[in-house]
Order: structure tokens, then C-alpha cells, then sequence
DNA sequence: CTTACCTCCTGCCCGC
DNA sequence: TGCGGGCAGGAGGTAA
């Protein structure tokens, strides 16, 4: 499950294999990963635009072309392959875009849940666009405790399910919400009306924290990600609870635990992580 | 404005 | 061994 580390990984490694290329044509074989506009548009409107550059905001790989904005969303499953020249179709893959060099590039996706979005350049992403209800990164200056305290205002969910909802802050997913919530000794069941101002300075930091950890290892590659696309995830070795059960707690030796906290596998230590009431 | 629930999909795991 | 059922899981949509 690619969060903002391994949405990172792929933006850099796509970077050094398509910048400049220009889309000759586009297949599309399962229409649904296609959120916008209608499938026959997007795969005539991809034709003979450039990749300009690759962005990323949150989870969301951004292609910025020449006149359009490509925004993938790879949800559970999605990666990239990327072949020199034309390659035999994978059974999961449903998108495949050709450039004029004659290489190619494959969206695969297991389980289909992928997303892609084409919209044109003149409208802002952020205030028009396919992204506008999305909350700041961690590292963006404005996340503060003010922005979190205000985000929270009246909310009485779990830190787990406020920590996972993008419009709160973007980025975090099941794996990276667990390793917060760890680091700043919450139970993920807590709910967010119980959080005092230093949780919420410790949540920015160790939001922080934990994603440029991340991103400086390549991501985590949970299963096998065959991938060509950012395959070198090593984060998984440094992991303090998530997939963890029944390891010993880094630093109080209790069994981590497995439970279920906002409909999600939720790792923690039972110890380290009291549940206020 | 909330929160809760449904949907999309397939591979995998379990029990018989 | 083979089969069916149940389940996980981001985020958009919708109902209450």
C-alpha cells in the first residue's frame, strides 16, 4: 500500500525514465481506474503531450504535461513497470502508455483500486481541482497545532481515523499512522478530543519524522512489490509496531499487539499506549 | 456540519 | 485436494 514515501520513491525513479518523453498513445483496458474525464477523451487528450515534469502531493503522483495534469492515485495496489521497448501486456495491467521512442510505460494494478484523473492545466489543483479537499503535508510549515486543533475542532473520532483522513494531513497511511501513534505513546483508539496541545506538536513532529525516515530508505516494501518503479523500499527493517505482532515492544519488551481501530488492522503496544477515558 | 456505512476488486486464508 | 466464504483496505459517495 504506497503511502507519501513510496509515492515518492516512484516520482523520483519516473523521473530519470520519462521526463520529456512524448505519449504517442494510450491503451485502456479497465475503464474504472479512469476517474476523469471519459476514458475515450483522456486516452485522444494524452496523445502528443509531453511529460513536463512529475510532482507528488500526499499520496497523489502528479504528471504535469503540456496542457494537461495527470493524477494518479495508486491506492492498495498500483506500481509502474517501465520497458525500453513494447512488452507483453501483464493480466493486471490496465493502462499502458506509449511514447513516440518506443518505450513504454505499465499501470498495474491487482485489485483495480487505482485512480487517474486527467484535467487540464488551467485549473488549480488545489482550489478547483481533484485535490482541493485535502489537507497539508506534515512538513508543510502550516500544519501546526493551530491547523490540527482547528481540523479537529468538534471531532470526536479515533487518532487512528484522524490521522488516516487526507483531509487532515496528507500522507499517512495504515502502516506510517501506526508508527505515529507509537512514537507519540497514543493508543490509536484515543479519541481526538482527549488530545492536549503537546500530542498535537508531537504528531506534526513525529509525522515529520517518520516520512523522511522513509523516504530516505526507498519506502517500505511490505510483500513482495515486483515493481520496476521503486522496488527498494527498505523502511520494513526499521518498523516499530506495524506488522509486528507479538514482537517485542523496542522499549519496554511488552508483545506488541494486533487489534482493530477505525475498521483497521491497527498495531501497538499495549503498554506504551494507554487508552484515555 | 458530523459520523457511519457502502462500494470497488482480487488474492489469500480458513474450514470443511 | 478442492471448493466456497470471508476478509482487507484508500477514498469517494451517500445516508442519517
Amino acid at each position: 500500500m504506497p503511502e507519501l514515501p513510496e509515492v515518492e520513491t516512484v516520482k523520483r525513479t519516473l523521473e530519470h525514465l520519462i521526463l520529456h518523453k512524448t505519449i504517442k498513445a494510450v491503451d485502456v483496458t479497465w475503464d474504472n481506474i479512469i476517474y476523469e474525464p471519459s476514458v475515450n477523451e483522456f486516452k485522444k487528450r494524452l496523445c502528443d503531450q509531453s511529460i513536463q515534469s512529475l510532482d507528488r502531493y500526499g499520496k497523489y503522483l502528479i504528471l504535469n504535461l503540456d496542457h494537461d495534469i495527470l493524477i494518479s492515485h495508486l491506492r492498495m495496489e498500483g506500481k509502474f513497470f517501465y520497458y525500453e521497448k513494447a512488452h507483453p501486456r501483464n493480466k493486471h495491467v490496465h493502462v499502458v502508455f506509449k511514447f513516440y521512442d518506443g518505450s513504454e510505460l505499465h499501470y498495474h494494478d491487482t485489485r483495480k483500486f487505482g485512480k487517474m484523473n486527467l484535467v487540464s492545466k488551467n485549473i488549480d489543483l488545489f482550489t478547483d481541482g481533484p485535490l482541493k479537499k485535502l489537507g497539508f503535508e506534515p512538513f508543510d510549515p502550516r500544519a501546526d497545532a493551530d491547523y490540527l486543533s482547528s481540523k479537529l475542532k468538534n471531532r470526536r473520532i479515533s487518532v487512528k481515523q484522524a490521522l488516516l483522513d487526507q483531509s487532515i494531513l496528507v500522507g499517512l497511511g495504515n502502516i506510517y499512522v501506526d508508527e505515529v501513534c507509537f512514537m507519540c505513546a497514543l493508543h490509536p483508539a484515543t479519541t481526538v478530543d482527549l488530545l492536549t496541545r503537546d500530542d498535537l506538536e508531537c504528531i506534526i513532529l513525529n509525522a515529520q519524522k517518520v516520512l523522511e525516515k522513509a523516504i530516505n530508505l526507498g519506502g517500505t516494501t511490505i510483500r513482495s512489490y515486483q515493481s520496476n518503479v521503486g522496488v527498494t523500499g527498505r523502511f520494513q527493517n526499521e518498523l516499530l509496531v506495524h506488522m509486528r505482532k507479538d514482537q517485542a515492544c523496542h522499549i519496554c519488551k511488552t508483545s506488541i499487539v494486533k487489534g482493530q481501530v477505525a475498521k483497521r488492522g491497527t498495531y501497538y503496544c499495549p503498554h506504551c499506549q494507554k487508552e484515555r477515558l
